[in-house]
DNA sequence: TGAGAGGGAA
DNA sequence: CTAGATCCCTCTCA
């Protein structure tokens, strides 16, 4: 029996993981971990891991093996690792790829696997066998090019993902370049494009790239477009993101204007390079009209289909990516998560995971700013204490949200980071304007007209301005100036995904190197302190780890200061010492 | 031709 | 879970 006390990994055998995070080796090994298992809950001590067959998947596609797996387990285990854990991760893992998707002729395609075995019980399930057409032998079947992207959802609800070698249709070319004397592509940016494009014209070629907001996702894109210089359709979340990317296009791109185009409610352009919106893809005038604007895009000679914010991706544009399965499509994202379970989704018609690294990486690399999470615990007033337990469940975490305790850490907060760019960011519209009513900042919410939010980001851009209050407009205005300081009074119950955003708002690099910090305040003994555990989760996994201090303890926070040595550690210790 | 308001959608 | 923000379309007014 193995047991070697100073491993900080239990691995047991209904694939769950335990780590323990005060081990001197929790970095290492949490690191060593992340590519292939999912973080599922993170109180202090002990964090719990799982690993997870889209988890496994994802990992195998972006080049790690089982064997790997493997060693990086055994490793780092506290344990003997049980027998079973071992032979269902590789089972798992070689699941992937066993069905094999190939080209065949004008318009079918055909299946193919090793093992007849297989074959049969494919053909013997309902949602599978509905798409395919005949047998041509125990380990081939053929199907109509038009199936290929249900039959990739199909075998992936059943658990066998296909690997996809059928190819892409030629899209028509469009000669473009990085203009490579203004702009020289990051090491990581490179090793993203190449991941994108191993394999060449027919492996691989479609997937995801995962890296933290402020990274440059964008380039990359331009990279992929500047290597495949093919007509690409580009689908983003808005028409401000549309207007971005065109101007960095034209910045950073011999790409013509003439040749780069807008499709949004605005302007209808179709261009050799078209930039859209997810929404007027999936707008028909009635409910039983057509699609049209779906149907006068998807008839065009694309090469490339970027997916900006993949994990944003509403139900509806699967259909559509569905049936667009012989174009290659490039997935950006920065937290491949989706709260409604659909990773699946993702995984079979967008593609796998083909490139991430753990935000703290970059911030390592200094590609994005250093930053500090901080928890702090406010209690809340006797009256709404009283006011929260006699509500239903329903209120009980609006009641702990608004709690007005949380202006008092606002306002240490502000005096304690006095000049720097700060924002303040809510969920509730009447706790933002209680906010105002104390501090005096200006507010930008849904209802700012464009022209006054302009005045006010260039303000704030320019520092006339060092306080701004914003909603949840924080989680999808695309200009909103960077800042170095965010102070999140609310957000939206457990949402991994809008923490993420909310930081990556700070995690541009300042001009002067000074760390951002990010505070998070929360209501002590209510809801709202189980909701923001969960709503940390995905940045504890990327390697953040968030201090946690009373009210009172925010004086004994060390200034921040461009030199300063990263006081996370030290406050952990206390912490534990205490 | 463009700006702005209001409705519906998801 | 809700509340909030966005987008697209249409209509009206210069």
């Amino acid at each position: 029996m193995i047991y070697r006390p100073d491993n900080p990994l239990i691995v047991q055998s209904d694939m769950t993981m335990l780590l323990e995070t005060a081990s001197p080796y929790y970095e290492e090994t949490r690191d060593a971990i992340a590519s292939f298992a999912e973080i599922a809950k993170s109180p202090e001590h002990m964090h719990t891991y799982r690993i997870t067959p889209i988890s496994l998947w994802n990992a195998a596609s972006s080049g790690i093996t089982p064997d790997e797996v493997m060693e990086r387990l055994t490793r780092h285990s506290r344990f003997e690792i049980p027998a079973n854990l071992l032979r269902t991760v590789r089972d798992i893992m070689e699941r992937f790829g066993k069905v094999r998707i190939e080209s065949h002729d004008d318009d079918c395609l055909k299946i193919v696997t090793d093992d007849a075995t297989l074959m049969t019980q494919l053909c013997s399930t309902p949602e599978v066998k509905d798409l395919l057409q005949e047998k041509t032998d125990g380990h081939t079947c053929t199907l109509r090019s038009v199936n290929r992207g249900l039959l990739k959802q199909a075998l992936m609800k059943i658990g066998y993902p296909a690997l996809d070698t059928a190819g892409y249709r030629q899209g028509d070319p469009f000669p473009v370049a990085l203009k490579e004397d203004v702009l020289s592509l990051r090491p990581y940016q490179v090793l993203a494009r190449d991941a994108f494009h191993r394999g060449g014209s027919s492996l691989g070629g479609s997937g995801v790239i995962a890296l933290p907001s402020g990274s440059g996702k964008t380039v990359v894109g331009m990279a992929v477009m500047a290597l495949l210089k093919t007509h690409t359709l580009i689908i983003t979340t808005g028409v401000t993101a549309v207007r971005q990317w065109i101007r960095e296009i034209l910045d950073k791109t011999d790409g013509h204007p003439d040749f780069v185009g807008e499709y949004t409610g605005h302007t209808k352009e179709i261009r050799p390079v078209t930039v859209t919106t997810y929404q007027i893809l999936t707008s028909r005038k009635s409910r039983d009209d057509d699609f049209v604007h779906f149907h006068i895009l998807n008839n065009r000679p694309w090469g490339l289909i970027i997916y900006d914010e993949v994990h944003l991706l509403p139900a509806q544009v699967f259909r559509f990516t569905a049936s667009l399965q012989a174009v290659r499509r490039l997935g950006l994202t920065a937290t491949l998560i989706r709260e409604d379970g659909r990773e699946g989704d993702v995984f079979s018609l967008v593609g796998p995971k083909c490139f991430d690294m753990p935000w703290r990486v970059v911030e390592e690399q200094g590609w994005i700013a250093e930053a500090s999470c901080y928890e702090i615990r406010v209690p809340i007033s006797v009256q709404d204490r009283l006011r929260y337990v006699t509500s239903s469940p329903r209120q009980r975490f609006r009641i702990a949200a608004e709690n007005d305790g949380k202006h008092r850490v606002v306002e240490r907060l502000i005096d304690a980071h006095k000049g720097e760019k700060t924002l303040i960011i809510g969920q509730y519209l009447d706790q933002i304007h209680r906010i105002r009513e104390r501090f005096g900042a200006p507010v930008i919410t849904g209802r700012t007209p464009q022209c006054e939010r302009d005045t006010l980001f260039r303000e704030f851009r320019d520092g006339e301005l060092s306080l701004l209050i914003v909603s949840s407009v924080a989680n999808f205005a695309i200009d909103l100036p960077d800042a170095s300081v965010a102070i999140q009074v609310s957000g939206k119950f457990g949402s991994r995904q809008e923490e993420a955003q909310r930081l990556g708002r700070i995690l541009r690099p300042k001009p002067d190197g000074r760390p951002a910090r990010f505070y998070t305040v929360v209501t002590t003994d209510t809801e709202e302190q189980d909701f923001a555990l969960k709503r940390q989760l995905f940045l504890t996994e990327q390697g953040y780890e968030y201090v946690i201090l009373d009210e009172d303890e925010i004086d004994c926070l060390e200034p921040v200061t461009s030199t300063a040595p990263r006081n996370v550690v030290r406050f952990h210790s206390q912490k534990h010492s205490r």
